[in-house]
DNA sequence: TTCACAATGTGAAAATAATAACAAAAAAAA
DNA sequence: TTTTTTTTGTTATTATTTTCACATTGTGAA
């Protein structure tokens, strides 16, 4: 396979997630305008991605779920997981992980940091807070790759700096700051009020309208 | 103005906060090659997206600063505001309200809402906590145009069709599963997981090259 | 068996988005 | 004054992403 559009990635990732209910509910079989409707796209768009990962299906049974799920899997993940941390653990931060508890995954959350005393050293479902300080000492130890920053905004670009020279491999930023990170980190931004920016715009354009 | 792309209203509105805090900062100009190394955007990118709502700036002194975070204003924000509510004041909940609380803006959180008995009535941030079982009524009342979603995933389908029967005209989806709305309602679904395996995917690209 | 149907798979076209290239002009330097 | 530099604005080009259109084929019904 050469080269995956960016949006197939993302697209993949949530099929796996649909497919997943799916076989949990007992459902061996799947069409692609069934995957489609769940994810509001089109059919269509679910059947070229298929193709683009090499997946064929069987004609008039759809997809086998599980075959599916096990491909995705070998396309997106890493063989032997990815350690993961969370940097600020606010509210954010524990949603974030309160999202991952319980569901096992090739991407394991295994450490928490923050500068607050009173939780540094507890665990918050299951996975231990350490003090930012020790952060390059923690991420080197426990070979964790991706860091989530959900620290306020005002330490972002510090909190960034630090995750680089403690040699992160890809960083998700949920500050509302956007980080430098130098060509061979790679870096997600994502701000919440962005998006609620453009539901805002496009409420308002079908009023206008 | 016909038509702005996508992905130039994400951008839009990413500029007008990085130029607020420009302004904060006394500045008065600003060159198209900044707004794009804050964004990781290219500088041309920038000049287009400017072209597109048809702001002009002075050659060699680049835009004025207070005159775009205006213009950005007019093309993007409702008139009046619009009024938004939170549904499920769980972790990921309060930290949006945080992120909003005291950040003054046309978009106004004005109610949430959840069923742990000992949330209702109260405030947080200083918006004011319903039970869901009152929630038409009070979108309704407090005209509510858009709710975030922000409850279990088990609980999305069912916040999704009260909030569509409230006569809710927007959705911010935080729920990791996909809702159906009718067509008149605009929905935005982001999911955190989906994020986080696309980065791990990248970094896993990274490595393996 | 033959026909109609309901799926997949995919080349081609269209739509959307990003980048390159460069003219124009104001300011600074010579 | 003339030249150089810097920056905007915009057209043209390229790249990416989505959609269309349709060939193909297994299945069930007639």
């Amino acid at each position: 396979m050469k080269h995956l559009p960016h949006k197939t990635i993302e697209r993949l990732s949530q099929y796996r997630r649909a497919l997943l209910i799916c076989l949990n509910n007992g459902q061996m079989h799947i069409y692609s305008h069934e995957i489609a409707k769940i994810q509001h796209i089109t059919a269509v768009q679910v059947r070229r991605d298929l193709m683009l990962i090499g997946y064929t299906g069987t004609l008039r049974k759809g997809y086998n779920v599980k075959e599916l799920i096990e491909l995705i899997g070998q396309i997106i993940d890493s063989l032997d997981g990815i350690n993961v941390a969370i940097i600020g653990m606010g509210n954010l931060g524990r949603a974030l992980i309160n999202y991952f508890a319980g569901k096992r995954s090739h991407l394991k959350i295994v450490a928490s940091f923050d500068i607050n005393p009173d939780k540094i050293g507890n665990k918050m479902s299951g996975i231990p807070c350490f003090s930012i300080d020790e952060m390059e000492k923690v991420i080197r130890e426990k070979n964790i790759k991706v860091g989530i920053m959900t620290v306020p905004e005002d330490f972002a670009s510090q909190t960034a700096d630090k995750l680089v020279h403690a040699g992160i491999k890809g960083i998700l930023n949920y500050t509302p700051k956007p980080v430098y990170v130098p060509n061979e980190v790679y870096l997600e931004e994502y701000d919440m009020i962005t998006s609620l920016e453009k539901v805002a715009f496009y409420v308002k354009m079908q009023e206008t309208e």
